[in-house]
RNA sequence: GUGCCUGUAGCUCAGUUGGAUAGAGCGUUGGGUUGCGGACCCAAAGGUCGGAGGUUCAAAUCCUCUCAGGCAUGCCA
């Protein structure tokens, strides 16, 4: 809808360039305006041209807004058109224009707001992926929440999303983690037994050794290297990534691949490593193989092939990124830990050497998550074996506040995640002021029906009588759906979602409180149902955009 | 040392890729409802956009330098 007119009025106005110039370049940008006394829509033509035409942009302007003012076309719906100082002209767009996307939404239901900017364009998002060694922590509840809505919100836009998790079974935090089991099963017997270095140090080892001590006692302990060890390791690593496949889907995500990286391993990897030793950017060094990563401006060469003959994460990650080029995919979206900061440039330069288009590949980082209590910021501590689990911070303030929490801010920012405003019921918390919204239209609705009034015809509603300022203002931000939802995947943002739903039951709020639905009048109540229902179609859209639930009742 | 991220109101953060008088929420202060959900609304105060230059009609936004904080800098992931 905002597209349509702004495309309108930039053909109105390069037309009146034409002809009043007869220039080529007709490059200018129609904006919607930020503060209503400039109307709705501007365009910056006259002081763009200002340089080129030498001419003063007001002179430019006036001659403009002439010409403008005489080709206006009737469908446009614009009540004025007016040139400001700096050189702005701008366009008043009339109420009728507003007043019918409330007609629009209702027509549309939960298809408004949806594009095919995306083409069908097969993009693979890979986010969350982690060690089977333990379970997931809070940045991974915070990558969920971004990257399971930004694919919502890019097949809104048009693109076929496939939603992966890169499980690292096959490196050295797999073995670290069984000696640390290990060692806790001796310890049992020998308390001064040596814990290793890296080791993992949550209690939830500690458990599982118990556990093996319960069901096998000490007949293990000279059996270390042995297949019943084997199986008991394996057991613990299935059992582990079982319960972070639990976590993610109690969470809401629901992921088209589990990839396990043992899969790379011999082959996928094998022939990852010969492209690259072709291609003539390998070599051997003190026993390894090495990547020259300084050729694409790194500051030193990386190591691809340990000396001991296992390849390293780096060398896996790039075999994994050409086995998703292979598997035919557009593009890919990685979203990636804040320890994986230094991995990245690499990943990308080993892309560049592969002759992998730059544009294939996004890495975006999600930064850390300071959790606060009274406004006290909890220690978090891997090493001491406490840390925030994910399942521990969606037990205590829930799925929705928690993902609307995470999803309010940027990623690439760290994030205070309040855990007292996530609980609380007040309009403080964000999460139920949205979704207070919604549950109050429902109400509304409701206690329409329960006086007979049939809601599945409002869209025949007389907008005619449509006119109070609070409902143009809806209009408008409804109106504007669709442009959100096309910056949001623009610029894989949903954040801007949050935002923008934030803003709308703000207006919705001072709507609901200037003016009452359902009254004695029966062709306005229709008309403001239309208005509200409307407005539940788009809160709910949005919602469902950022994996929140839309509650009819709280 | 080097690389990346961040620096905007007392606090937590937006700012549609360069636009007009820089915006929200919380907190503070003061108001509002015989009503369809008060889990609500309105108003006020609050700013050298870390700092200094530069680019141009126009800079929070782009460039250079600089200061502060965070993270990374493993043959871990």
């Amino acid at each position: 809808m905002i597209n349509k007119a702004k495309k309108n009025i930039t053909k109105i106005v390069q037309k009146s360039i034409k002809e009043i110039y007869s220039i080529k370049d007709l490059l200018i940008s129609v904006e919607r305006t930020k503060d209503e006394k400039f109307g709705d829509f501007s365009t910056n033509a006259a002081m763009m041209h200002t340089n080129r035409l030498k001419e003063p942009p007001m002179s430019i302007g006036e001659k403009l807004c002439r010409n403008i003012n005489k080709s206006l076309s009737k469908d446009l719906l614009v009540d004025k058109v007016e040139l400001v100082k700096p050189g702005f002209i701008n366009f008043y767009i009339s109420k009728k224009f507003w007043i019918a996307v409330f007609r629009e939404v209702v027509l549309a239901g939960e298809n408004y707001g949806r594009n095919n900017a995306g083409e069908g364009k097969k993009i693979l998002v890979e986010f969350v992926g982690s060690n089977p060694t333990g379970p997931l922590n809070v940045v991974s509840a915070r990558a969920a929440s971004i990257g399971d809505s930004l694919c919502n919100i890019l097949s809104f836009n048009g693109y076929d999303v496939k939603r992966e998790f890169y499980i690292n079974d096959a490196g050295e935090q797999v073995s670290r983690f069984v000696e640390s089991l290990i060692a806790r099963y001796k310890q049992i017997y020998n308390p001064d037994f040596p814990f290793p270095d890296e080791g993992y140090y949550g209690d939830y080892v500690k458990d599982m050794a118990k556990e093996l001590d319960k069901i096998y006692g000490r007949s293990l302990l000279d059996k270390i290297a042995d297949d019943v060890w084997n199986r008991c390791r394996s057991f613990y690593l299935s059992r582990i990534l079982g319960n972070q496949k639990r976590d993610v889907e109690d969470f809401g995500v629901k992921f088209d691949v589990w990839f396990s990286e043992k899969t790379l391993h011999v082959e996928k990897i094998n022939n990852a490593w010969i492209k690259l030793k072709k291609l003539g950017f390998t070599y051997p060094k003190d026993g390894a193989l090495w990547f020259q990563s300084t050729k694409f401006g790194d500051d030193e060469d990386r190591v691809l092939i340990r000396k001991l003959g296992a390849p390293t994460y780096f060398m896996a990650d790039i075999a994994y990124h050409l086995d998703k080029l292979e598997r035919g995919f557009d593009k890919a979206i990685d979203f990636m830990g804040p320890d994986h900061h230094g991995h990245i440039a690499r990943l990308k330069m080993a892309m560049k050497a592969l002759g992998i288009d730059e544009k294939w590949l996004d890495v975006f980082i999600v930064q850390q998550v300071n959790l606060m209590r009274g406004g006290e910021k909890i220690k978090m501590s891997k090493r001491a074996g406490r840390f925030e689990t994910m399942r521990d911070l969606v037990s205590e303030v829930g799925k929705d506040a928690a993902r609307f929490f995470f999803l309010m801010r940027s990623q690439n920012s760290q994030l205070d995640f309040d855990l007292n405003l996530a609980k609380e019921e007040s309009s403080k918390n964000p999460v139920y002021y949205v979704q207070y919204a919604h549950a109050r239209i429902c109400n509304i609705l409701k206690h329409a029906e329960e006086i007979k009034i049939n809601i599945e015809k409002i869209d025949k509603a007389n907008t005619e009588l449509i006119n109070k300022p609070e409902e143009i203002e809806l209009a408008k931000i409804l109106a504007g759906f669709g442009d959100i939802c096309k910056v949001s995947a623009l610029t894989y943002a949903p954040h801007r979602i949050a935002g923008y739903l934030l803003k709308l039951a703000g207006i919705f709020h001072n709507f609901y409180n200037k003016h009452r639905v359902v009254t004695e009048n029966k062709e306005l109540t229709a008309a403001r149902l239309l208005i509200v229902k409307s407005t539940r179609i788009v809160l709910a859209n949005g919602l469902r955009l950022l994996g929140i639930s839309a509650p009819e009742k709280m």
